[in-house]
DNA sequence: TCTGGGGTCCTAGGACCC
DNA sequence: TCTGGGGTCCTAGGACCC
């Protein structure tokens, strides 16, 4: 059976454009222990201890789950998502501090601003990760400028980073991984397939523990394991994930070309002391949750051009709706009235039968665009092109 | 001790059009 | 009347990430 040729197939060094591009060099900033470090700045006299930042574990039923914690509060074996619950059992004497997500927020900018003193080209990946392009020539170089990163966020902001360095994004944050807690570690190009060999594929931004599963099932555990395979075998379990995979595993891993341009939905939800088996109730709570959502979109100018609704059961159990609308629209009166009637569908058709309440309703605004963005490029448009 | 509150991307199937 | 091939849009659901 003849393999369809993929670029992978070829010899990277036998790529006349590969071999002319000059080396990028990408620095994986991840901030430890994020939200722990920024309370830590207000009360250094917590530092050393185990804190945890999360909803307090208090009297009552509490749904809530770990948000960060403090190494000290990890070598208990609290992690983040871990229910309050089960983390104060293992961790009696924590330290909690309730979430100030505004604070979080606002700090992500001033590490933003930091990163842009040190490169032109820096990729927020979410609030606490960001990829920076490294504008040098070669690895020494390249750990020095990580290094000055991490001591200026350090010193300025107070905040200790772990730093993978390498040439593709991919390798900088599995390296990123490995450098923690506030270590860096530089990976160069022909060193790539060695460094990922031993590594268990979930150390793979993308491999869960459904995909780890099914992996396993084939044998197949550790990333090397992918070097030697077939890319239609690979494919037929993994779909177009395969062929990253077996790439990275021989050290030439593709960089995605997705560009991060901004968000492209906006989503609110509220999760209710107890499950809700009124119809009544949720229509409130989704015509209250849209509301606020869409005005807070009109007020930063954004529009939006479809309408979600999503109910997590009683079972935790998920299903959700999604509809197209005419076009950009902006206010609550597309958004509410959408809502409400997905949101009823989805009552109608999945409660059937199971007799199951609504623990979580959410409400989500898709393809997103910016008003005065949308106006300047179509200007742009007007003025530059001729139409035809 | 059941499991928050955001998000993203991928896949597959159906509708519809040419 | 049993029949094509492509392309695109929309929707649902799964998996994953921080």
């Amino acid at each position: 059976m003849r393999e369809p040729l993929l670029p992978l197939d070829r010899d990277p060094g036998a790529d006349a454009a590969d071999a002319a591009a000059p080396v990028r060099w990408v620095a994986y900033v991840d901030l430890d222990a994020y939200y722990v470090s920024c309370e830590l700045r207000d009360r250094p006299e917590l530092v050393g201890r185990p804190v945890i930042v999360g909803p307090p574990p208090g009297d009552g039923p509490t749904r809530g789950v770990v948000l960060s914690a403090s190494y000290e509060a990890r070598a208990f074996g609290v992690r983040s998502a871990l229910p309050v619950r089960a983390a104060a059992s293992l961790c009696p004497d924590a330290v909690w501090i309730p979430p100030d997500f505004p604070k979080y927020e606002r700090l992500s900018r001033e590490v933003r601003t930091l990163l842009a003193e040190h490169a032109a080209d820096v990729a927020p990946m979410s609030i606490d990760e960001a990829a920076v392009g490294l504008d040098v020539a070669d690895a020494p170089a390249a750990r020095a400028a990580a290094e000055r990163i991490q001591r200026d966020l350090r010193e300025r902001l107070r905040l200790p980073a772990s730093i993978g360095v390498a040439t593709t994004r991919l390798v900088a944050k599995i390296a990123t991984d490995r450098a923690k807690p506030g270590g860096i570690v530089v990976v160069r190009p022909e060193e790539v397939a060695a460094f990922v060999a031993p590594l268990p594929v979930r150390a793979v931004p993308g491999v869960g523990p459904k995909t780890e599963a099914r992996l396993k099932a084939h044998g197949l555990e550790r990333i090397g394991d992918f070097a030697p395979l077939r890319p239609s075998d690979v494919r037929r379990w993994l779909g177009g994930f395969g062929d990253e995979l077996i790439a990275l595993a021989r050290g030439a891993p593709r960089e995605s070309a997705r560009e991060t341009a901004g968000p492209r939905s906006r989503s609110t939800d509220h999760t209710y002391a107890t499950d809700v088996g009124r119809w009544e109730t949720l229509e409130e709570t989704v015509r209250a949750l849209a509301t606020q959502l869409a005005e807070s979109l009109a007020q930063e100018g954004v529009r939006y051009g479809a309408a979600g609704v999503a109910f997590r059961w009683s079972d935790f159990a998920r299903s959700q709706r999604v509809r197209q609308l005419s076009a950009g629209v902006e206010g609550p009166e597309p958004l509410t009235e959408r809502a409400v009637r997905l949101a009823r569908e989805l009552w109608e058709v999945e409660r059937q039968g199971k007799g199951r309440g609504v623990r979580t309703v959410s409400v989500r605004a898709e393809r997103l665009t910016e008003r005065e963005l949308r106006q300047a490029s179509l200007d742009d448009f007007a003025a530059g092109r001729p139409r035809d």
